[in-house]
DNA sequence: CATGAATGAGTGTTCATTCAT
DNA sequence: GATGAATGAACACTCATTCAT
């Protein structure tokens, strides 16, 4: 029997496959269910709703992204070499688990409803994220490694190129293996922010 | 009396309010007709069904960017006052015609299913715009004032900044008046696209 | 320009031929004008609503085949004669004015609701038909051709056989041509008010 | 609880009621559930259609006439004896589940565009019951008791015949009870069939 | 008379959620 | 916990009818 974070964890990857690939309206709780083998009543066991069901799952996919550049930012080298770590990292999630990063992209961004709650728009969960893109590009600035610009423009310039790219391969777009464009996509982003 | 184009546009425009804010899925055909002042049955003697209004409404907005584009390549400047050009006109969209905009990336771009038909995935629907990012990139690069890179490459660059921009805006993460960003975001852009 | 009642019958073989194809509720008054060539509104200058077209459309049906019976009637020939006269109008009817016929078995047969007012139950739209056919038998009786049977049971008779010949041929059943079958037809049914 | 077949069949009892007094168009899937006492979604559960019931429906009925006509055919009588048994049984139905009758009448043999499908016209539908038809009719010309026709005209005669009566029955037109027409009905057939 | 855009009530169908078992 | 039948509000779409031009 698994345990029942663990039972939730398995209704997540699911729901994530099937709302990052026909998006959150599109994908009701029966086909969850089915695709998982469980009953539609029981999902209602691990979650109160449809919706928190996707912010929960917002939480699990911004910590996977979070864990990897977390790591990679506790390594000893340099700024643009961390960033070309976690582009290679980047483009082996959207080979290997599309869904994660699709998520974010189809579902989070574009559903801003669904993770609003009263006050707080939904910002806080992708905030564990956005930390440590902050915390790279800050300790690039003060090594002087990056030119000191607008944390938003920075940010835009890192995730716009990655989420492009993302639906660009999503359409099919790209003729060769994502891989082959790790050095072309780092160069990219280390253009922008260096002096 | 309106003539029929006209009217179609009117829809458009009310529908392209409705979707870009609460999404397509969120967005009833009633509430589309209250915005209008007109009944429900009107709006289906001008568009077959609730999905081909999306459709239209993606070539009316693509059209409105690429023609704002295609006058800015028109122009006798060089590639990088283009450039400039397109990101204060995008970025007084942005302010101005937020659904326009807004329609880009969160309907477009993430329900993709809206969009396919057949064989043909929708992508030419925004074809209009496409091929004018890749006239300015290519002259750019004739011309000498940018590095030839691969054009999913530059594609991503551009719109990549600008959809994060857009978002972040949506989200009222900027402070200051968006024209502030005039000067960093065609930086950032002409940086990416520079030998 | 045609006489208001000849624009009504017009409009009557326009709908007609609709309505026994398709029958009354798959049929719009859409779908009759644009057969006609005249607008929407302009059908209701002649029928006040789509029920009171329905009707129309009885009453000429029933005159028809109740004109040719009545002249049939008329002739100096036996019953019988007049029956084999009768059905041989009756299926090249069928073959060449399907609509006539069908529209009196998939209409008015049955979608009662169309032709009830009130107390009235739509009955009399065809008793001009009716009367016809008890004149034919009453007259086979009283001249000894006939056996003497109640009315219900001989019109039940003349008119299911018909119907279901009528049935089977628009469902293609029969491979050779109805006319073909008039002998089998006319023996069936003399057969059955015989002696 | 009932099994899900008896329900299903529950729910296509109350659908030939409703579908063979009101007619399909005029019979709304809320009636049908308010009818039953369950929600409209329940019915969906059961059925993926409102076609799909009006299809089931119809096997409901061919076969309860199937089984009626194949137990009469087990008999060791005459095939005179076999229709006498088979129009009373007819008439009973009539009489005590009109709906089954009635359905055949005025939904199926009137609304074929619900009966077929791609190729297949929905014939096959009634197959089951028509084969019992021809089968009784073929033993009696091969014992020597009827005449050898066509059998589209045989089927015509039988079927012709208890189809007007039973739209009579439906428009009140019999005085007397039913019953009282067993001996006319089935000599009129008889009397077709025979030498 | 003729037009056809406009109306809006009505229908089939979906699906998140509940709850008896 | 697990099940899946039951619920019913909600929505896309239709179409008879009206009426300003």
């Amino acid at each position: 029997m698994l345990t029942k974070q663990k039972k939730r964890n398995t209704i997540i990857q699911s729901a994530l496959k099937l709302f990052s690939t026909k998006g959150f309206y599109n994908t009701t709780i029966s086909e969850i269910s089915e695709k998982m083998g469980v009953s539609v009543g029981n999902i209602y066991n691990y979650f109160p709703s449809k919706k928190s069901l996707a912010q929960a799952s917002i939480r699990y996919v911004t910590n996977k992204l979070a864990t990897e550049l977390r790591y990679i930012n506790s390594l000893e080298i340099s700024q643009k070499e961390k960033i070309r770590h976690f582009v290679t990292v980047y483009l082996q999630f959207v080979h290997r688990n599309p869904e994660i990063i699709e998520y974010f992209f189809k579902v989070y961004l574009s559903n801003r409803e669904l993770f609003c709650d009263k006050d707080d728009c939904g910002f806080a969960l992708a905030k564990e994220f956005i930390d440590e893109v902050e915390f790279l590009v800050e300790k690039g600035v003060s090594e002087g490694e990056f030119e000191k610009i607008d944390f938003y423009m920075a940010f835009s310039l890192v995730t716009g190129i990655l989420g492009s790219i993302t639906f660009l391969n999503s359409e099919n777009a790209f003729m060769k293996d994502l891989d082959t464009y790790i050095d072309d996509v780092s160069t990219l982003i280390c253009k922008g922010l260096s002096r």
